[in-house]
DNA sequence: GTCTATAACGGGATAGAC
DNA sequence: GTCTATCCCGTTATAGAC
């Protein structure tokens, strides 16, 4: 019908705001056709099930976000601080011009079992790598593993609040507002910075 | 068949463990009354619909966990520190026997619209204003939007963990073991308190 | 490339005998 | 309380006309 957006992509679009608004099971290829007004056919024909679907949902997003995320770690210099490199990992994900992205993303990286193995090690692995290193070496009094544990509570604090974002505002009587990004990513920033400042438990080995 | 266990329980024993394991939705009632040997339309009849079998699923854990949680809240005195509220708030859902709830209790607090609100409506708001007024006590130059935003971080890293039990180990290769629980619970006090215990951003009004 | 129509299946729920 | 049998619906995927 309307020729200025191509099939594929308007399945794409409106895949990714389903999947986000309801969940991927919860969301019928007949929700998307419907959706995006183009035929049931349309969707096996471009993309070849509804799980391949998902993971190019996925990449179409994920991809400029692990590209700035890089940019900006190489543009902090040689040896960037904790805030420089936890703002380089949360910012190209929280400010996703894109509302309804966020909590997708949020879900999908707490989504066991289904795509988080392969969009994990198609997507993410390399990104995560990188950053770990990067803190590593911010804090070299740090056990390596330590360094892991804390990049993974990072992870689930700010993907929690993304998953959350509908209702927080509800539970914390409007006081907590998510539209402001800048100020989340400070916030952000300042709590796990410091979290990951704090000493290490003493080494089982002692 | 097997008298010694309740067909009820049965029910809910293996809707447990199969929800944990494939999710809610991927499970199907005839999946769970095989598994328990009980029959299709038993379901029904103990509960009314598989929408309210998830409630008694969660239900059965989440109580004795919050009964825990308030006792060793008041167990830690008038004025508790940081430390001893996250304990507190993190111990008993750590320190839950059953290795399959832990992944099932992350993914329902990270998945929104299904279930999230009526558990936390149920079984969560008053144990979070509980814990978050602790809080406000113990860092009392802390905004009280702050205390709830880092309430959430601290959730968020917490549940991330337990949601990706499975694969964190292999993530990291074999450096995180998410089976020593205390060695879990100190390390995210640890972290977590001193999140709290960072500066705030200054508040938009100044 | 795009459509209609349908195949093939599995789901939740329930009626009614026991 | 427990079972069998069945209803009725929605799902993904595909065959085949245009």
């Amino acid at each position: 019908m309307n020729i200025s957006v191509p099939t594929k992509d308007r399945i794409l679009d409106a895949a990714e705001k389903l999947f986000s608004d309801n969940g991927f099971d919860a969301t019928s290829l007949r929700d998307i056709t419907t959706s995006a007004q183009v035929n049931l056919a349309a969707v096996n024909y471009h993309f070849q099930s509804k799980d391949s679907l998902i993971d190019s949902v996925i990449a179409r997003r994920i991809e400029p976000i692990n590209r700035k995320r890089l940019e900006m770690l190489e543009a902090a210099g040689e040896n960037p601080g904790v805030e420089q490199i936890l703002t380089a990992f949360l910012t190209p994900l929280l400010d996703l011009e894109l509302e309804c992205m966020l909590p997708l993303m949020g879900r999908i990286l707490s989504t066991p079992g289904q795509f988080v193995e392969r969009v994990y090690r198609r997507h993410l692995s390399v990104v995560a790598q990188r950053f770990r290193g990067a803190l590593g070496r911010a804090l070299p009094e740090l056990p390596e593993d330590e360094v892991w544990w804390r990049l993974h509570f990072s992870i689930g604090a700010v993907t929690h609040v993304l998953s959350w974002g509908q209702i927080i505002p509800a539970m914390t009587d409007g006081m907590c507002d998510l539209r402001d990004r800048r100020a989340l990513i400070d916030r952000a920033v300042r709590f796990l910075a410091a979290g990951f400042r704090a000493a290490a438990a003493p080494s089982k080995s002692n």
